[in-house]
DNA sequence: AGCTATTCATAAAG
DNA sequence: TCTTTATGAATAGCT
């Protein structure tokens, strides 16, 4: 689509691939949002790269959606059918529990910034207003934190001008640097970043009904 | 791309939507084949209609990517292996329930900033960075919201000088990556198509179950 | 990462 | 649903 058409075949330059690797991948990704968004469907969207790099998508998640397919299939022909009794009836039991569950997980993922879709202005203002207050909350706890350790340590070296300047306690010098988040909007799901699972978690088990027309 | 631009928003018109519908799962099909095609990717897409129909493509198979995705989807165990097995796992996992939930719950008053007490600095600074991240999405997804109405107001009144300049809605797929290295093969598996009659006669109720970790 | 020239996708209408 | 057409988007090749 633009000085020349590709003909759609691997591309052998492993530069060229991975230019286009990642422009497709940011097209292909905004069209599944907005057939989700148009369309009121549920998609899924899974991609690993040629060197094992994954990057997904889902609304309204991937594990509703794979269930889904999961139950979808094996309609097909499993005696996978008392098993799924089963496992309803064993769902019952902690159907309490699990909407517990449920809810406290939504709430965290809605504290990531996750499955936005729904929410008004008013509801996203308040979000807002809750990060802020996490945030400076965490921020002023940390200043604190750094606050007692130079504290103790300019007690142990009582020869250290106790200028104020020294104080300026610039926190962000520490060694945890992930700079390369993504940047920009939109609520899609995203899990494993690279150097811990953003709180590896997030369990949760659900009992939905829904009727669709 | 057409006639007009259409706002990324629901589609009231059930009419409308179903034909917007198909007509771009089919762009989305086709894209998603190119980039597993060109880029020698990997790729899995699932997508339900509103009114429940299944579509899917994957590269080498879906029970392939989903598998990966699972074991990806690092630590603790994932919940989709219905497709291939256990469901004792899954059983297992109502024994810790409770221990999810509370975790969960400490989590989330995390995330508000309370209960920091025995956290380290470099915890505090991963607390601030999810935070951040998380504020961050909200806010764009208000100043998406908030677009997406001056845009539709702009449309009814087109009398109105188009001042606002129209900041471009920078709409973005938030994408998070983690490596892994694979080998890809490639084969292909389409298939869906759609035919509801919105006229309300397709009616589904579903019981699912799912567990995220 | 940005920039265009092109090709592609698709909204609206038939 | 299929076709046509005007127009908005995505993107290949460069820098």
């Amino acid at each position: 689509m633009a000085r020349e058409k590709r003909p759609i075949r691997r591309i052998e330059n492993v530069a060229a691939r991975q230019v286009t690797f990642s422009k497709r991948r940011r097209g292909l990704f905004k069209k599944a949002e907005e057939l989700a968004v148009l369309c009121d469907a549920d998609v899924a969207l899974i991609v690993f790269s040629a060197t094992g790099k994954l990057s997904q998508f889902a609304s309204p998640s991937m594990n509703h959606i794979i269930d889904k397919y999961s139950s979808h299939s094996k309609n097909l022909g499993k005696s996978h059918q008392e098993s799924s009794i089963d496992l309803n009836v064993e769902q019952s039991k902690y159907s309490g529990l699990n909407e517990q569950l449920a809810e406290a997980s939504r709430g965290l993922r809605q504290m990531r910034g996750e499955e936005l879709e729904g929410l008004s202005a008013a509801e996203l203002h308040e979000m807002e207003r809750k990060l802020e207050a996490g945030l400076h909350r965490v921020l002023s706890k940390k200043d604190q934190l750094f606050m007692q350790q130079i504290n103790e340590l300019q007690r142990k070296v009582p020869q250290m001008p106790t200028a104020g300047t020294a104080v300026a306690a610039d926190t962000e010098n520490f060694l945890i640097e992930d700079g390369q988040s993504s940047e920009s909007v939109m609520t899609a799901l995203h899990s494993g970043s690279s150097h811990d699972n953003d709180d590896g978690s997030d369990i949760s088990l659900k009992l939905s009904m829904s009727a669709q027309v």
